[in-house]
DNA sequence: TTTATTTTTTAGGTTTGTCTAAAAATAAAT
DNA sequence: ATTTATTTTTAGACAAACCTAAAAAATAAA
């Protein structure tokens, strides 16, 4: 089956509200689409239709099994992409979202499955997010999130839990990035705020907000 | 401004018509879309409003300097995006066009530099046409006609003047791509035919037309 | 368990890009 | 110089994807 970019994004949202809750309201899909609620609950109906989500009115929606199937390959492009141009063309990890939303797109498997190939099969794209492999399967991701990690154990940095530009503006300013290796120093009670030990000895204050969707694994 | 990827579409097919002619015919244009003539007329309207093109009623269109510009734009990613294709994700020089098609519409700038870059600003694409480099500019084809050359003068395929998969089926099927080399043995007057003597010694046999649309430069 | 608030859907429009059928303008042929 | 044929434009419709405003359903509060 074919789908339009719209559809595409439609899709694609859905499935990642779902890692979130296991059903996603309409009003989710508004603010995450920036689009006003009657349009969405129009592109539901018609999603509903192609059998590619279960909508019933006012309860909610779900992807079928065909759709996982359709957003895991929209995933697999756009994270493809976006290691190409950090990997290849030497962007930045926190300046490759927007190209990726439109590369993500672009329809030739056979482009993808080539452009996986010349890129190595890399299991984790340059934000540490899993890429599917063309059978839609996802590499299992050992990273923990970073308020779980005891204090003064090393670990690295493999992933952000948003692509949001102020986000990745802080990381950028507090210089964490992919890859940085550091230690929990101390735990604040009063605000939830950490103290981390960067690898070349740097102490570095992050808020709890911060520490939340940053994830890490032990080296 | 900002096009969209009809009116990209437009345009580019405008820049291409009028290297045959200096004025480009609504029905031309409906030949080269695949589109109704009606609805051509309609996007011509919108394109004159937009300043891209000169469109009187009845009497054909061209692109202003303002569209040849935006044209150039176009053709630049379509080209680099196809060099890109056989280059490093080895595709062949005859299944990259419909593909291309989509990737040029990606409308970040600093992609294609980056993009022209990484492939170390390539001047032609696989098909032997020229890369308009960041500033608009094509380097200049020293190529000329098959038909024009003198027999027995070993010359170079350059580019092929169209990119139907008729055609690139029948060159495939003789054995002629970019770069081979050839001599004209004969020319028969009776039908245009032309006898080849290809780098290996084998003769080869076209007709006046597949002579026609290809490009040979002296070696 | 009513009442109030929030969420979601319906109803009715708009823009973009396409279409068919018919009319008008231009070009070609007698 | 008419008539005929071709090309192009106009008129009116339609699907996709969005919108605002109002109605209806679900949820939370009193
Ligand atoms: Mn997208
Ligand atoms: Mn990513
Ligand atoms: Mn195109
Ligand atoms: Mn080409």
């Amino acid at each position: 089956m074919i789908f339009t970019v719209a559809e595409e994004n439609y899709i694609k949202a859905v499935y990642h509200l779902q890692q979130e809750q296991e059903t996603v309201s309409t009003n989710a899909l508004s603010a995450e689409l920036q689009t006003r609620p009657a349009s969405v609950t129009d592109m539901l109906k018609k999603l509903k239709s192609k059998r590619i989500i279960s909508y019933e009115p006012y309860h909610g929606v779900k992807l079928s099994n065909e759709g996982r199937k359709v957003a895991l390959g929209i995933v697999r492009k756009h994270r493809l992409w976006e290691y190409f141009l950090v990997d290849k063309l030497q962007f930045g990890w926190d300046e490759v979202h927007e190209v990726a939303e439109e590369l993500e797109h672009i329809s030739s498997t056979k482009l993808v499955d080539k452009l996986d190939a010349f890129l190595g099969y890399p299991k984790f794209d340059p934000h540490g997010d899993p890429i599917p492999d063309s059978k839609g399967r996802l590499a299992a991701q050992q990273q923990e999130p970073l308020a779980a990690i005891p204090l003064n154990k090393t670990v690295e940095i493999t992933a952000v839990g948003s692509q949001s530009s102020e986000l990745l503006e802080l990381l950028k300013h507090k210089g964490l990035q992919m890859g940085t290796r550091l230690e929990v120093k101390k735990i604040f009670d009063f605000d939830g705020s950490l103290e981390l030990k960067s690898k070349n000895q740097q102490i570095v204050t992050i808020s709890r907000d911060l520490a939340s969707v940053l994830f890490v694994k032990p080296v």
